[in-house]
DNA sequence: GCGTCAAGACGAACGACGTTCGTCAGGAAA
DNA sequence: TTTCCTGACGAACGTCGTTCGTCTTGACGC
């Protein structure tokens, strides 16, 4: 089973979530595909034992209450980057149920360090519900972004050119097309999660 | 062509996202799926129509700059309720390319009331994406939730007893178990925006 | 050493999907 | 009336997840 995983996984890796099918993986296991289902049920159980795996990757830290926004920060891009080594992989990971065992664990981990930052317990709870789904939405709209076989990955240049040329009905877009499309590498992640921690850290 | 994106959406509305097949809408219509052909490029085609439909339903408040926040709440709202008004559509949504044009009105939109509201042009271009993305997401997990596939929709009582039954491993999770599982209808939804907004204001 | 039998592996097939192709109908143009 | 072009559509292809019945294999009792 845990050959069926591992199998699975460096075709998500190598080739994209979108190729992930039964008949693949069991080619890349030399066999047909009747016969990964005496190792896994389904194919939503092959999914979430992938994210189950990807999960147990992620380091949790012991509890700093001086540095709980650093640390949080680190499980958080730790996870989105997990999730980018395969890419597409996210879209199983907002299927699967959160109440999976590899995801609480995670969840568990956040929570302490959101605690230990003194942070209300309530508060706390849905912060991190937030933050878990952002970062599975970004790491998803990245791979959609960045994947797909043809070209319609834009080149930021072809982006500015193209707001610039919008109707007048847009103008906001037109004036500040620079500050839209800004935003090399994860910038806009850091964005986001720290906008979050402020707000959490504030209340 | 209008015919054929009006009977995907009632597709989607009583059937979730899931059921919408080239053949589901082209019986809809009674006709053959290969007649759809006519009128929709592709299945991807029909999808990025879909949503821009159902961005087109949203209404834009005039910038009003003393009430910024109720307004980029109200529109955030408003998308969210469309997306769940199509159960699960919002897979969808995460594919569709940002540069749709209808995607792009809500966006120039939402930017005025942000900019309205004294918020930094790069603030605001960037807490946009963030916010977009995030109903994108919350609407896609709120439906994957309620799917219709079954039981494991846990009510909340059976969601407590299982952190309950969590191994010691598990103390914070047990602990505040409450807190984890409380937030009906959308608390959770107006806590995370409010949360992202806060952030926005103190930049 | 031999026979038995459970358990895993697998070829073949099923139904559903997106999509394409060749044909056909029906109205506009000549 | 004849021609031609543009939509509509039946049939089919290739791929997907999944199932079923058969076959292989290796441990165990005698």
């Amino acid at each position: 089973m845990d050959a069926v995983v591992d199998a699975a996984l460096d075709v998500v890796a190598q080739e994209g979530y979108g190729a992930l099918t039964m008949r693949r993986v069991a080619t890349a296991l030399e066999t047909g595909p009747a016969s990964l289902y005496a190792h896994v049920v389904n194919k939503d159980d092959l999914d979430e034992l992938l994210i189950g795996r990807l999960c147990a990757e992620v380091e949790l830290p012991e509890p700093d209450p001086d540095a709980w926004r650093e640390q949080i920060t680190d499980v958080c891009t730790q996870l989105r980057d997990q999730y980018l080594r395969y890419p597409g992989i996210s879209r199983a990971a907002l299927a699967t149920a959160p109440t999976n065992e590899d995801t609480l664990r995670i969840a568990e981990g956040m929570l302490a360090l959101l605690l230990a930052g003194g942070i209300a317990p309530q508060t706390a709870a849905w912060g991190i519900d937030s933050l878990m789904l952002y970062v599975n939405a970004y790491a998803l709209e990245v791979a959609l972004v960045s994947r797909p076989g043809g070209e319609w990955v834009v080149s930021r240049d072809e982006l500015l050119s193209r707001f610039a040329n919008l109707p007048d009905t847009f103008p906001q877009t037109k004036r500040y097309a620079a500050e839209l499309t800004s935003g090399a590498d994860h910038e806009r992640f850091d964005f986001t999660v720290a906008l979050m921690l402020d707000g959490l850290a504030r209340r």
